[in-house]
DNA sequence: CTAGCCTTGATG
DNA sequence: CATCAAGGCTAG
């Protein structure tokens, strides 16, 4: 059997933190968050953690991966007598009975759903009965222990000292070097809370997070600058000093999940040094209140409407929480190089590409609206829009977070500290080749366009979908299903600019008329890209990599 | 039917 | 050759 390329895997697999699983009491699922199963703990340099994931179904001990994620071992057999006698349980009670060791055995109708609702799958329990082997979810399974171990490192470092030394650790003595983190420390927990706007005047400190380039990432003659990616576009990093970037460094920040001109408190999650972690903050199915001090006299949405746009920011990423896993990712990879086999600046982008890459396929995995399509069909989409949601994401975070002139790179707070990068355009544009020159001029009209109409954080999450509820996509076998969905974004939008933002009149079409050109330098990237790669200048084992690969092949 | 333990066998 | 998720077996 020849089992496909990885990143379709990653579709494959949900997490176990699934919205549904409400019958675990939020503070156990809370402290289950941060856990870690203990055969990744033995893995783990620093084995304090000494820990076990529980079963999303019943909260038995985990005893594996079994069809599609960590459950225990009666979980399994359940499901796998369950989907091979094609099993029809029926509930005596409400449908919704408890799910615990203690009570599991006393609906099947329920622990089955429970079993579906948390991402178990189906195909995973074989047809032909056969024995041993690895299936098709072999390298999800590695994927996802992956991003685990990511979370481990990330929790294990909250402690601020501690992240200072992670830090500087990987600090080299010779800045002007690559990538520049711009942290100021907040000085109370207020700083933490979206509403307030108290890092204004924090001072900052600079954290070079060392990426000395072995040069010619750069200069390579016909693809000249590397990395125009997403929000890791190009050039913030930089050379060994001989070329002549210069960075901004603002006094100032942004605060966190209030940026200048959004008009949404976006998100109000915990930042990192709750012990809430990622996966909890996205699966908490209570409504978070989008609705924010600002434009108090902006007549509010319908109520449908807002239910359902309230449905889909439900599933975005935490700005904050991407930053710390490109930063933990990045300090990690550095960490466990030499002093002279430091990555060099284009493999930090594809890096930090790959890292939101995994969030983007995340968040559509997570979708409610995605889960309901078939696996073959998610990963046809998926593959089809990956660049564009990339592309997409890149331009929100323009639009929202950047400064004229700059390109926003990642941001966020990681334990105390407040994250920034940026770079400027015109150093971009002075040092890049055509290629990549004419990327940033054309994304930055992009930006400038959707800044003027001011799209804010539902209108981005609905273009977000629209792109990947796509059904021209050839080979998509649900294709009605898949446009009634874009149909019913698509609805959403309107009403949703329409009630929302009545003084712009046309905001609906306007949006709408920005997705062939988000199509086309998705379309220009992944060439770009592509070359790149062929060049041999992409780190293997990478999700982007991959992608390229399998739409390439 | 449940669930703990056992056997299998592709994968790296 | 070790790993580890499949399926199998069986006492309770």
């Amino acid at each position: 059997m020849s089992y496909q390329s990885e990143w379709t895997f990653l579709v494959l697999t949900c997490r176990s933190s699934s919205p549904t699983s409400t019958s675990v009491d939020d503070q156990t699922e809370d402290m289950l968050a941060v856990e870690q199963s203990s055969q990744e703990l033995k893995a783990e340099v620093d084995g304090t953690t000494e820990s076990e994931e529980s079963c999303p179904v019943c909260g038995d001990r985990v005893s594996g991966y079994h069809y599609g994620l960590l459950t225990c071992e009666s979980c399994k057999g359940f499901f796998k007598r369950s989907v091979q006698n094609n099993k029809d349980y029926t509930c005596a009670e409400q449908q919704s009975c408890p799910m615990n060791l203690s009570q599991r055995k006393r609906c099947p109708f329920c622990r089955f759903q429970k079993c579906l609702a948390v991402g178990m799958k189906r195909e995973a329990v074989r047809a032909d009965r056969m024995r041993g082997g690895r299936n098709k979810f072999g390298p999800l399974y590695r994927r996802e222990r992956q991003m685990k171990q990511q979370k481990v490192f990330y929790h294990t470092n909250a402690d601020p000292h501690r992240m200072k030394a992670e830090m500087t650790q990987i600090q080299r003595p010779t800045p002007p070097n690559d990538l520049h983190l711009m942290s100021g420390h907040t000085s109370s927990d207020a700083a933490r809370q979206p509403g307030y706007a108290s890092g204004t005047s924090q001072s900052a400190v600079p954290m070079p997070l060392d990426c000395t380039a072995n040069s010619d990432v750069f200069t390579s003659p016909s693809l000249p600058y590397p990395g125009l990616y997403h929000h890791t576009l190009p050039g913030y990093l930089q050379d060994k000093g001989e070329l002549p970037y210069s960075y901004s460094m603002p006094a100032t920040m942004y605060p966190l999940h209030q940026p200048p001109n959004s008009s949404y408190a976006y998100r109000s999650t915990a930042p990192s040094s709750s012990t809430s972690s990622p996966s909890s903050a996205l699966s908490s199915s209570a409504p978070v209140p989008k609705t924010s001090s600002q434009s108090p006299d902006a007549c509010p949405p319908s109520t449908a409407v807002h239910n359902f746009l309230s449905q889909l920011m439900e599933g975005e990423q935490d700005e904050s929480q991407l930053c710390a896993k490109v930063v933990a990712s990045l300090q990690r990879e550095q960490a466990n190089r030499g002093k002279h086999d430091r990555l060099n600046t284009f493999s930090i982008m594809c890096k930090m590409a790959d890292q939101t890459l995994f969030g983007l396929v995340e968040w559509a995995r997570n979708s409610a609206l995605f889960k309901e399509l078939k696996v073959e069909d998610q990963m046809v989409l998926l593959q089809s829009c990956w660049s564009e949601l990339l592309v997409l994401d890149h331009l929100c975070r323009q639009v929202i977070y950047s400064k004229e002139g700059c390109i926003y790179l990642v941001s966020g707070q990681q334990n105390l500290c407040l994250i920034v990068m940026q770079i400027e355009v015109s150093n971009i544009l002075s040092q890049a080749g055509a290629t990549l020159s004419g990327l940033v001029s054309r994304t930055q009209d992009l930006v400038s366009k959707l800044k003027a109409l001011q799209l804010d954080r539902q209108e981005f999450v609905c273009l977000k979908y629209l792109v990947l509820f796509n059904p021209d996509v050839k080979s998509v076998q649900s294709r009605r299903q898949v446009e009634q969905t874009q149909e019913r974004v698509n609805r959403a939008l309107m009403e949703h600019t329409q009630q929302r933002h009545p003084r712009q009149s046309d905001k609906f079409g306007q949006l709408l008329l920005r997705l062939p050109e988000v199509r086309s330098i998705s379309l220009q990237v992944e060439e770009y890209l592509y070359q790149r790669h062929l060049l041999g200048d992409l780190p293997c084992n990478s999700l982007l990599t991959e992608m390229l690969h399998t739409k390439h092949s």
